[in-house]
DNA sequence: ACAGTTTCTTGAAGCGTTTCAATAAACGTT
DNA sequence: AACGTTTATTGAAACGCTTCAAGAAACTGT
């Protein structure tokens, strides 16, 4: 009826006429011990099938040998979260660490983590949805807790990895440019986000070094229908040829919001996204983006935390590079026929 | 430099002049305690911010306060994933327990949870993704440890708690039905799923009940383009106004499909999916599908568990009822003008 | 005011590990 | 063969909490 009772660490030792400290010196590779004790001892953990309890190495340990992690409120809006998290899982288990997952209450984004710490709960956090002047930042580092950031933070000595938008905006635009577009507009967020605010750098910093007009800015908050009916004035105020979009949500909309004013995505007007959300490999004409490389990006942050866990100072601030996907939104020339200039 | 140091029970008691013993009556609400020596004790808790660590609690508690929960190695392909985990994790959190994250590692679906299991690494399971057979009920159920599926099991003393896909998928043929479509196909997955043959009942029984011909149905695994290709032998063997499908994914292809046909989804044929997954908000049209509850599965997965960890024998094994979301996909009657029959 | 009850509080053991000082065993020297 | 070294092993304390038998305090009723 009650689960199977597990072997404890004295088990192994009768079992291999050892005492308990000498078991887990075996288990935790300590120098000092002779190779037939090991081995006999060895031979006993795999005969008990032993493994040590997380509950109790943590007690003397100190640490709790978890990371954790807060899901964000708005879980259902972040597309990539899944993935992220599961490459932050995996790289986690490689080190012998496990990730505690809590989420956020009420509105307080702070609390959660201070009841977390309160009870000793993990001994490192990875953050995500990363703010200017985030003030979870602020509170863990205050209070020297371990933690590491997907986002990027302004201080120096925080440990963050973040995706270089500008750098992958850039590149969809030379994309562009290479098809011929001399008229690419920007659909952005509004001003203040940090994420954003560093894409829309991406734009104008590309546009302007191709002797592009880098003016053609349009802005709105990340929603489908928002990006659909910014589309008549883009098109009256810039005329463009392709639209580079800081998300793939209102990439997604523009697209919409062109097939309502007659345009042919892909054909007519070149869109791209970024995020690489799953829905822009299931939209039609499928959607040119930019995929964040989660899988470095939770290894990376990892990493840092097990560095900083075995008392290494190992700040980092890393910028990873995301990989412009080639899809049917701009599968067309600037120089097809439907728009006749 | 080092993570602030937590009060422990044995600060509290000193500070509220009792022994560790009554802090622990108090902390675990015990019966006799006297209102003021209680009150002490509160306050010095209050003062002190104390909060009984997790891995000192285990030890002797001999459980870990943990709900411990397999990431799907396809992670990426299991959209409504990341809102379900919230959804546990924040029931979770109601009753004081975390939610423990692990991952697949090689092709052995049973290895992590044996793993986890050895090092007494939490309470219970929550399972996601269940096939026909899943190996790893056999062996959780074997071993006596608490666990709840999300996903149909034969076995009706195994906890689990499932949408209704036949019930869903045959509200939208009632859907379709009211709207006026008498040719209504079905695009279901290849036999052998039982998601799949679940929704596919569905379909044939409503269809059946309605009068209409339950035969009209295709099959394809579960792929945006294969949904699309399959489009012209659909139209060709069926001549359906509407389509059914057993996935958002299918029927994101199939509209796809449908306007390579140069047929308007929405408008001359309307088109349904399932799961209600990001992108079926974001496509044009919208696609209307049907939304499982996850904060209702979530709920009461976990509160199986906490039953069971309780001491209560508390089998379930439950439907849930999908929610039909009415987006544009379905927004022409049958009889508009397109098709002219 | 005293014994008998009942209610409250506590000392100490124990949970499964790690750690460290102390002891034992093995090895070189002479 | 006895000694000093080095290497291996161990006993016992400690980690922060719960629990339970036992003791103390507060009430009864007389």
């Amino acid at each position: 009826m009650d689960p199977v009772k597990r072997p404890t660490i004295r088990d192994v030792a009768e079992a291999a006429g050892v005492s308990t400290a000498t078991v887990s010196n075996v288990v935790n590779g300590h120098p000092h011990v002779r190779g037939k004790t090991r081995a006999k001892v060895l031979e006993a953990i795999e005969k008990l099938g032993y493994r040590a309890s997380r509950a109790a190495k943590s007690l003397p340990a100190g640490r709790t040998f978890l990371l954790a992690y807060c899901l964000p409120a708005d879980a259902a809006r972040n597309f990539a979260l899944d993935v992220f998290l599961h490459h932050v899982v995996s790289r986690a288990a490689e080190e012998d660490l496990e990730v505690l997952l809590f989420a956020q209450k009420g509105g307080d984004r702070v609390r959660p983590y201070a009841e977390l710490i309160r009870r000793g709960g993990a001994d490192g956090f990875v953050l995500s949805g990363i703010d200017y002047r985030d003030p979870r930042v602020a509170f863990l580092q205050e209070r020297a807790i371990p933690f590491a950031c997907f986002g990027r933070v302004d201080d120096e000595s925080v440990a963050s990895v973040d995706v270089d938008g500008a750098s992958g905006i850039a590149a969809a635009v030379n994309h562009l440019h290479s098809l011929g577009h001399e008229r690419i507009a920007f659909v952005g967020w509004p001003e203040g986000s940090a994420t954003g605010d560093d894409r829309l750098a991406g734009f104008v910093g590309r546009a302007g070094a191709l002797g592009l007009d880098p003016g053609r800015v349009v802005r709105s908050i990340d929603d489908f229908d928002l990006g659909r009916k910014l589309v008549p004035a883009l098109l009256r105020d810039h005329d463009p040829t392709a639209v580079v979009s800081v998300s793939d949500t209102l990439a997604l909309g523009v697209m919409a919001g062109l097939r309502d004013e007659g345009l042919e995505p892909g054909r007519d007007v070149a869109v791209t996204g970024f995020d690489d959300i799953p829905a822009a490999s299931l939209a039609a004409p499928s959607l040119t983006s930019l995929r964040q490389p989660m899988e470095q990006v939770g290894a990376l942050l990892v990493e840092h935390l097990v560095a900083r866990l075995t008392g290494e100072d190992a700040p980092i601030s890393m910028l990873v590079q995301p990989d412009l996907i080639v899809r049917d939104s701009t599968a067309g020339t600037a120089r097809s026929p439907a728009r006749g200039d």
